[in-house]
RNA sequence: GCGGAUGUGGUGAAAUUGGUAUACACGCCAGACUUAGGAUCUGGUGCCUCACGGCGUGAAGGUUCAAGUCCUUUCAUCCGCACCA
């Protein structure tokens, strides 16, 4: 058979399609499978790793289909967001206008791929209705206390004028653009995940199975627990009345409560309530005040490689346990954020703390004793005996903690607390593109929001967009509304949603078919959630897979779904390199998947992209082995001519073979079990595709038309979600379809009538030996000395090792 | 600094419980066919050596009859977090 990509693929297209095999089916007692590949965002065209991420997701949803699953495998668009307002300032194009012929374009590009995507379930994140349904369920969460809004210093990124949540600074610099972030106090409305991070947490360990353990270490780390002492400091009496009375303590948090009694200082974050206080009321010299706004204008990254730099603010805390008096300071590595912006200085003990006690002369007091200890050089971090610490003193360290919290939980002074690095989910952006936060501002009545029958707050499309400020806010007429609870004149909030919103819930839409009551039945998202194999890249690890945690637990909290995690099984994708470098327009060195759909075909695009690396890994380009993976097509569209047609696997005699004809048969059978291994978890497709050309290589050493067939009858099942196309039309040819389902493995091809084994003197392969399956050890020896022979002249045989089926290893001396 | 991962031919990569290292492919070499083509087919291809043979999975040790695989130490590269008290 002359092999044509482009009418092959053109034609089975357009049966899938016609044929609706890809939709999955209402009959809710079928056994399901949920494959999803992350959905794409609109950008104007497919690149090499949107290849890669839905052949992978492609393969897995056709294998499941053919083992006799119920597969939803739904594709959609996450659209809302930056780069289509980027776009209108450029070229004057409406970004709802930009958007949706990027959809129009790509979803043409996906379908040339042959991708068997569920059509009647899409949907893009800026239509209305999604908006309409998110709208909602961001309203019940502010009604059950999840969401708040609140004044306070937030990322800002310069360049995309807009705030950004913390997941979303990479090393200082903007997710998107890469630009540095400053701080900004604004206003804005918080999701609080942070009243899941325990759940967040522990749920971890139930995707110990599932999830790569990289990706659940970085959720793990970013969660950040950690356990210790709260307490508070009062202020001595003298600093009280300077400070006003408005102040008469702060509270500080400590990991190392067996270090209580080395406290020398302490330290107040710049942004602390009591240091803008002593700013403002200028409590302090000009040059002490100077140095904290310098401190507290740095940005985070700044600061992060800045020096340790500290002013002394003039006034002391007592004690709890000695009554001594301590002095304070703000220090520019005091996170604001954090356990309450506040610590207890151990010098002696900690790190940073001896860093800043060495630059300003502040004393140290030892309290942990260890032989290796030497504070003249470093502070002492590690195990030791306390000393200097009243009762506590002869304790281990690490007892000590508890003992320390247990005497100030006793006492009334503190208490045990846990403290995580998470912080809530600031969504509010200041852009057009995204959808509205759907709260009004009113004079009387604060911030309330929308009624649902309101729903959904949209876009308005006469807007310019010019990137200064916010259309929104700059619309004549849009923000004007009147309040939801008194009716009088209000302003509708003109910051949009974060697009994270919307990934973090659209897996949960696809369950129902575009609904537009709903925006899903809980019914069948009880049948389809949870997903069974979630296919992205890694740089999702924190920001997308823990919103979308998070919001299937808040859901589910809120009565709408029963599900704890929505994504059972993670595959992590590697990038696409070319030149070892990542592809990217800006280095030139992309490869446009269109352009290699027209030369070769999809089959030949997918087939280099699985067969090249293990999906996991990273995948290095390389054109010759494209042109490689054409050939392999072509020989096996070509070779069909040698097998017959059938309806069912023929009755083939296996003794009756030659010894040729028998390894064939091995080999296709091989190939079998190897599909079924690899759909079973680890997903190598690369050695799945060289079982598959082992196979047919053996085939090509024998004639019979029998095996053949049968070869053909199961490598085109096996290849089918890899090379779609030409499978199905060799199937149609040969089988009238129906190799494609399940095939059961027959055992006999695998049983020989004599083994090869290896033999080994001291453990060094020398030869090797054929014997009668059923020889026993000492025949077996026998042989393998006689014909070892020239290796054992002169020797001292020592030990002989028999491994049945394997080899024999002789030790001589 | 902390955490995670990865080191195997010229290249991408294989290798059940420890059991014939380099499957499959790319590249390269030779040959066949040939309207001399970047087509197709056949054979070869870890390194050193004329050969016998020796050496080989980042490096060095160890356990074992047997180590890419297990243990210890170490080096390199990549990724993530980065003053979280």
């Amino acid at each position: 058979m002359h092999y044509n990509s482009f009418e092959i693929e053109k034609k089975w297209q357009h049966y899938w399609q016609e044929h609706a095999i890809n939709e999955p089916s209402d009959d809710k007692s079928k056994a399901k499978k949920y494959i999803l590949s992350m959905f794409p965002y609109p950008s104007g065209r497919i690149h090499m790793g949107h290849v890669r991420n839905y052949s992978i997701g492609d393969a897995i949803a056709r294998h499941a289909r053919t083992q006799g699953f119920n597969v939803l495998h739904p594709i959609g668009w996450d659209s809302f967001g930056m780069p289509a307002e980027n776009a209108a300032i450029k070229h004057h194009l409406h970004p709802k206008k930009w958007t949706y012929e990027n959809i129009d374009y790509m979803r043409g590009e996906l379908e040339s791929l042959g991708l068997s995507f569920s059509k009647k379930r899409e949907f893009a994140t800026s239509d209305p209705l999604y908006s309409k349904f998110e709208q909602a369920f961001i309203i019940k969460m502010y009604e059950k206390g999840l969401l708040y809004e609140k004044s306070q210093t937030v990322n800002w990124c310069e360049s995309c004028h807009t705030v950004l949540a913390n997941e979303q600074v990479i090393e200082g610099c903007c997710w998107r653009c890469d630009n540095a972030v400053a701080l900004k106090e604004m206003p804005g409305y918080y999701i609080k995940i942070t009243a899941y991070a325990q759940e967040l947490l522990d749920d971890l360990k139930t995707l110990e199975k599932g999830w790569p353990k990289q990706v659940l270490t970085m959720q793990e780390n970013w969660i950040g627990r950690s356990e210790g002492l709260e307490f508070s400091l009062a202020l001595s009496p003298d600093s009280v009345e300077k400070l006003g009375e408005n102040f008469d303590a702060f509270t500080v948090f400590t990991t190392r409560a067996d270090t209580i009694y080395g406290v020398t200082y302490a330290a107040l974050a710049p942004e602390h309530a009591i240091v803008k206080y002593l700013i403002e009321h200028k409590l302090l010299d000009e040059a002490k005040i100077s140095a904290l706004t310098a401190m507290q204008n740095m940005s985070e990254r700044d600061r992060g490689t800045a020096q340790k730099e500290g002013v002394d603010l003039g006034i002391s805390v007592i004690h709890p346990l000695t009554g001594e008096a301590i002095a304070v300071w703000s220090a520019n590595f005091v996170l604001a954020g954090y356990g309450g912006g506040a610590v207890m200085s151990v010098p002696a003990h900690d790190e940073r703390d001896y860093e800043f006690a060495r630059k300003y002369n502040l004393p140290l007091k030892e309290v942990i004793y260890h032989d290796s200890s030497d504070l003249e050089t470093s502070a002492y971090t590690a195990k030791g005996i306390l000393t200097n610490s009243a009762t506590f003193d002869g304790m281990d360290n690490e007892a000590a903690k508890a003992a320390v919290i247990s005497h100030f939980e006793s006492e009334g002074l503190g208490k045990r607390v846990v403290n995580y690095k998470l912080r809530d989910w600031g969504i509010s952006r200041q852009r057009y593109w995204g959808a509205p936060i759907p709260f009004v501002h009113c004079s009387s009545c604060g911030i309330v929001p929308e009624r649902e029958e309101n729903l959904p707050i949209t876009l308005p499309d006469d807007v310019e967009i010019t990137g200064e400020g916010n259309p929104l806010d700059s619309h004549p007429a849009w923000k004007q509304c009147s309040c939801p609870v008194c009716g009088r004149d209000a302003e509708r909030e003109t910051d949009t949603m974060d697009t994270f919103v919307q990934s973090s819930w659209y897996f949960l839409r696809y369950c129902s078919e575009n609904d537009p009551t709903e925006a899903f039945k809980k019914e069948d998202v009880d049948y389809w959630m949870n997903v069974d194999q979630y296919v992205g890249g890694i740089e999702h690890a924190i920001l997308h897979l823990l919103y979308a945690r998070f919001f299937t637990k808040a859901l589910r909290d809120l009565g709408y779904i029963s599900s704890d995690e929505p994504f059972a099984n993670l595959l992590t994708q590697g990038m696409v390199l070319k030149d070892g470098a990542k592809m990217s327009k800006s280095k030139g060195n992309t490869v446009d998947p269109d352009a290699i759909i027209k030369e070769y075909g999809a089959d030949t695009a997918r087939l280099f992209i699985l067969f090249a690396a293990p999906p996991q890994k990273e995948l290095e380009w390389n054109d010759s082995a494209v042109e490689g993976a054409f050939k392999f097509i072509k020989r096996f569209a070509e070779r069909a001519e040698n097998a017959q047609t059938m309806q069912q696997l023929p009755d083939i005699d296996h003794q009756a073979l030659d010894k040729n004809e028998q390894l064939a048969r091995k080999k296709v059978y091989e190939a079998l079990k190897k599909s079924n291994e690899v759909y079973a978890g680890n997903f190598a497709f690369n050695t799945l595709v060289a079982a598959c050309m082992e196979a047919l290589n053996a085939l090509g050493s024998q004639k019979n038309t029998a095996v053949w067939s049968e070869g053909y009858f199961i490598l085109a099942n096996v290849l089918e979600p890899i090379i779609p196309h030409i499978c199905w039309e060799l199937s149609e040819r040969l089988f009238n379809l129906q190799n494609l389902k399940a095939i059961a493995i027959k055992e006999e091809v695998f049983i020989e009538n004599s083994l090869t084994l290896a033999v080994s003197i001291n453990g060094k392969r020398r030869d090797e030996i054929e014997v009668s399956k059923d020889a026993d050890k000492e025949t077996i020896l026998s042989l393998a000395k006689e014909q070892c022979a020239k290796w054992l002249e002169d020797k001292e045989i020592i030990k002989e090792i028999y491994v049945p089926d394997k080899l024999i290893n002789i030790v001589v001396k």
